[in-house]
RNA sequence: GCGCCUGUAGCUCAAUUGGAUAGAGCGUCAGCCUCCGGAGCUGAAGGUUGUGCGUUCAAUUCGCACCAGGCGCACCA
């Protein structure tokens, strides 16, 4: 990367300037991209750091620094690459030349669906769960943004290098799963034409009913008395119902798992109490009134945390922590946990718990995906979790559509509410940004198209012509695709490659409005063919990681 | 009461993690099709970045205190 080879340059340029020994180090020079043009492409704000300690104006340092550079650029390699090196405001801009620029287009057709993608962090394990909602309902408007988010920032940390694993935590059992297994049979009692009394926090949903119906078609009466035994079997058939329902769900939005963990099959396993053993041994259990506590406080929780109950049964949290400590047995490095605002409390505890078993806090990265709201005619939609009722991804992905679903639930950063309009997402317009993006890539098929080359057949052509300015913006900003992935997986957030696909396919329509891609010109045609595929490429590597397709025609 | 998140143009949001004149879309107003997809493009108007202190050469970004909104604070899950 050109980047790097021009900060060696600068490192070794300053470290041999004599007036700025015993103040330079490399740790002072950091490079950015100026968002003006007019400062160029890269730039250096070394000056800023010197001028204390030197007791020199900014600026003036600038013009050294600038100086300095310039007269080691001739033998360096770099004097093809580098067009001007200048001082402004106290900043040292590099402005690259067109070459180096142009050098992205071939970068793209050698690297195709690749490009954009790092292998650095090759072997480092992460693990994202995500969703993990209880099987007692199908998934709604939060899980939908969560299953969003969560699929694809595994996709962007896999472009970024990282090994990957895609997890659902299954709640199978506990009391949740208890009172569906009850709401149901009161249903099929129901529908047996017995009175039977509903249970008090029971599942009110009409879904209860249809499953209850399900059942007795499945099984009649067969199972008609309240046993214990009876009601474990609507728990489980429950369960398994649901379950299959919400993997259905998640395929239909594109999301798929690798790994569906049980909680059932964790008890059962004894990690549970060997976890418990390991935090015994460590003295950071305690009894008091009857109960089993975990001293959490001792890792920055506001208060110790109950892990047994006075009746013998775990807390929500012991499962929980067994979990954790079997994902990293497992050689997660890094373990994201993706939950909904529901679970702030939830923070402290698992962290505090993840140190106790002897991990740093940092190899648990729990983000938290604020709601969205849906908004219909202009008029929020009511969500009411009360009698079950409440909009279900089912109902958005009917409503909108896959693409538009996912790219709105992205947009914004995952710590930031979300308003999603649904008319908006429906509409082909300009104004729905979905569409903006994708309109661009078909824009670019269409055009390839009437070219009467197929794509397969566009090669590196005599890219010495594309000189225009729009050509020239389209160079910088393709340049930006590595950088937009990069980021997005060091904030764990992907909404900045949303951010950029938006930019990318503006910087096209204006190229595509100035010039004229098919020609007389034969080779400027070419040229112009071969640089729009490689938009194509990045528009389609960006909407692929998104999950959102690329279409052809529109 | 305590904790977390958010506050930027009329509306929805950006701002490359502390950089240069705070940018896009929608909406409003004024323009661009004999032309590869007008589902697009060009221009104008629109700002005390919630308020006040502070740190810094430099603050939308960091710290403190307020104000406003959202969400959490169980031997529930």
């Amino acid at each position: 990367m050109i980047e790097q080879d021009i900060l060696k340059f600068m490192d070794d340029a300053l470290s041999a300037e004599k007036s700025f020994s015993g103040y330079y180090t490399r740790d002072l020079l950091v490079l950015e991209n100026p968002k003006d043009p007019a400062h160029g492409d890269i730039a250096a704000n070394i000056a800023f750091r010197l001028a204390k300690p030197m007791k020199k104006a900014p600026n003036e340092l600038a013009k050294q620094v600038s100086a300095a550079l310039g007269a080691r650029l001739v033998g360096s390699g770099l004097e093809g690459a580098i067009d001007a090196i200048e001082p402004i405001n106290g900043f040292v801009n590099i402005r690259l030349s067109v070459k180096v620029l142009r050098g992205v287009l071939s970068q793209i057709s050698d690297a195709g669906e690749k490009f954009g993608r790092s292998d650095t962090r090759k072997g480092d394990k992460v693990q994202v769960e995500f969703v993990s909602a209880n099987p007692t309902g199908t998934l709604s408007v939060a899980h939908a943004r969560q299953a969003a988010f969560g699929d694809t920032l595994a996709s962007v940390l896999s472009a970024a290098g990282y090994e990957v694993t895609r997890e659902y935590y299954i709640n199978d059992e506990g009391v949740q799963i208890t009172i569906l297994g009850q709401s149901i049979y009161a249903r099929y009692r129901e529908s047996l034409g017995d009175e039977y009394a509903f249970p008090e926090n029971g599942y009110k949903g009409e879904y209860v009913k249809e499953m209850a119906e399900e059942f007795r078609k499945e099984h009649g009466d067969k199972y008609k008395q309240d046993t214990p035994e009876n009601l474990k079997v609507f728990s489980e058939w429950g369960c398994d119902y649901l379950l299959k329902e919400i993997k259905q769900e998640l395929l239909d939005f594109g999301v798929k798992f690798d790994v569906w963990f049980s909680q059932k099959a964790l008890g059962a396993s004894g990690k549970i109490e060997k976890t418990l053993g390991a935090l015994g041994d460590k003295g950071l259990l305690y009894e008091s009134e009857g109960a089993l506590w975990f001293k959490s406080t001792q890792f920055g929780d506001d208060k110790d945390r109950v892990v047994k109950k006075s009746d013998g049964a775990y807390t929500y949290v012991t499962p929980d922590i067994a979990y954790h400590k079997d994902k990293f047995e497992r050689g997660f490095k890094k373990v994201i946990d993706i939950l909904g605002p529901d679970h702030h409390g939830y923070i402290n505890r698992i962290k505090a718990a993840v140190q106790a078993l002897g991990y740093p806090a940092d190899a648990v990265n729990i983000i938290i995906i604020q709601l969205a709201t849906l908004y219909k005619d202009g008029q929020p939609v009511k969500m009411s979790t009360r009698a079950g009722e409440y909009i279900t991804l089912r109902e958005v992905l009917d409503e909108v559509g896959k693409d538009a679903a996912r790219f709105f639930f992205l947009m914004r950063k995952a710590s930031a509410h979300l308003d999603f309009d649904l008319e908006l997402a429906k509409k082909q317009t300009q104004e729905n940004p979905v569409f903006y993006v994708q309109y661009a890539h078909a824009r670019i098929c269409s055009i390839i198209s009437a070219s009467k080359r197929p794509e397969d057949r566009i090669c590196k052509a005599d890219v010495e012509l594309l000189s225009a300015p729009e050509e020239l913006n389209l160079f910088k900003e393709l340049r930006q695709y590595p950088v937009a992935i990069r980021l997005s997986a060091h904030e764990s957030d992907p909404y900045r490659i949303i951010t950029y696909l938006q930019g990318l396919a503006a910087c096209f329509h204006k190229f595509y409005e100035a010039n004229k891609v098919i020609t007389e010109d034969a080779e400027l045609t070419n040229a112009r063919l071969y640089l729009i595929s490689c938009v194509r490429q990045v528009l389609a590597n960006g909407l692929t990681l998104l999950g959102v397709s690329c279409p052809v025609k529109m």
